[in-house]
DNA sequence: AATGTTTTGTGAAAAAAATCACAAAAAACA
DNA sequence: TGTTTTTTGTGATTTTTTTCACAAAACATT
């Protein structure tokens, strides 16, 4: 039930990196709303959520608005990640840049396929069976699904039992969260589907107007 | 103004294969619901938004939605896709396998690292001066953006000059849609941060009602 | 110190989205 | 054929989200 401000957060504290890196030191909430294409007053409402005030007049100081973000947004301590599958996706997610600087690190990759085992590298990948063991070793608490639709469910299962509290799924199929566990499903070709949708829509519309 | 109706509708569509694969042939509001975790009226009222209808008592042949259903989201020709930026996510997106049968392609890749080119595979790495013409001459109408933030811009920028219309944009940067094209910003790091912050939120609550 | 200007913070209003609830339709069955 | 049961279709209601609008605060200027 706060949810839509929770992402909106998320986006604000990205722009006032951003922001920060081009040397500001204070910004207005009309700033903020440019940067993450919303309004100023949705972005001070949503300040206004969590307490957060400013200067009237001086605006936000960049630091201390990052950090009550940040202390909002729980991201004080580094947060351990598993990803499950090493297929493409997986992969891909393994070497992405922007996970290491928002203070997520993934510990390791799990496959069932021992062709793609590799005790030695930086991001270990070992086998599935060893899922539950390491989840608790080393108090991962979310996990990333990059598995085929048919084994994402079994996944899912194993990993709440081993105590993960939080999923972002990339398979194709709708897993649902429950009180415990909260599930984030992305699904690319929908993603995708939607944006045809769209432009056939705007090309439709536009044929009608003439 | 309807995307979040939108947005299930290609869920529908996708829930209504996966029945359809099952060996369903009529299907009610309640089935579709439960498949998309949703809830039997909305997905009703959806329907009606663009006049669907079934038949009282005895729900809805599925066949028939799902033409429908296609016909609205504007399924019913191929649409040519084109990935620029030849990384990680670019490759994992060119072997994703959803994507072909849900009537989207991926013509071809293009990079600026010469190392990458190979236009003799299935799907070709182009160099991205070749952008422009490809998708001319291929009539592409959407891209995928999967290269680093600081040079999303300038993609967006020249795909959007070629002539494409619709942009999935996996750079951790916000790309604006205007009048003429669809934007839609997918943010990996931005997920996996709101994930951490339900779940925190959830684990502090769980202990405030000891 | 007084006046003017800018920007916040937030209730109130409006808009959008989801849910309810129930009449109407259609099948099943007696 | 009439009665019962089930499920749709949708207006009305409720809830959620966004936008508006303006007093209060803080700084600048004279």
């Amino acid at each position: 039930m706060f949810e839509r401000t929770i992402i909106r957060m998320c986006r604000y504290k990205n722009a006032l990196y951003r922001l920060k890196k081009l040397g500001f030191v204070r910004v207005f909430s009309d700033n903020i709303a440019e940067a993450v294409g919303g309004t100023p007053s949705q972005v001070r409402k949503d300040f206004s959520m969590f307490a957060i005030s400013g200067n009237r007049r001086g605006g936000y100081k960049v630091d201390e608005l990052l950090e009550k973000i940040s202390s909002i947004l729980g991201k004080d301590q580094v947060c351990n990640v598993v990803v499950v599958g090493a297929g493409n996706i997986g992969l891909a997610l393994m070497h992405y840049p922007g996970f290491e600087k928002g203070n997520m690190v993934i510990k390791a990759v799990f496959d069932i396929d021992p062709e793609k085992f590799s005790k030695e590298m930086d991001i270990p990948i070992l086998p599935l069976s060893e899922l539950a063991d390491f989840v608790k070793k080393e108090k991962v608490r979310v996990g990333i699904i990059s598995v085929p639709d048919i084994a994402a469910q079994h996944v899912s299962d194993l990993m709440i039992s081993a105590g993960v509290k939080g999923i972002l799924n990339f398979a194709p199929i709708l897993l649902r969260s429950n009180d415990d566990t909260v599930i984030k499903n992305v699904n690319l070709e929908l993603e995708l589907e939607n944006i045809i949708y769209f432009v056939n829509a705007r090309e439709k519309s536009a044929v009608e107007r003439l």
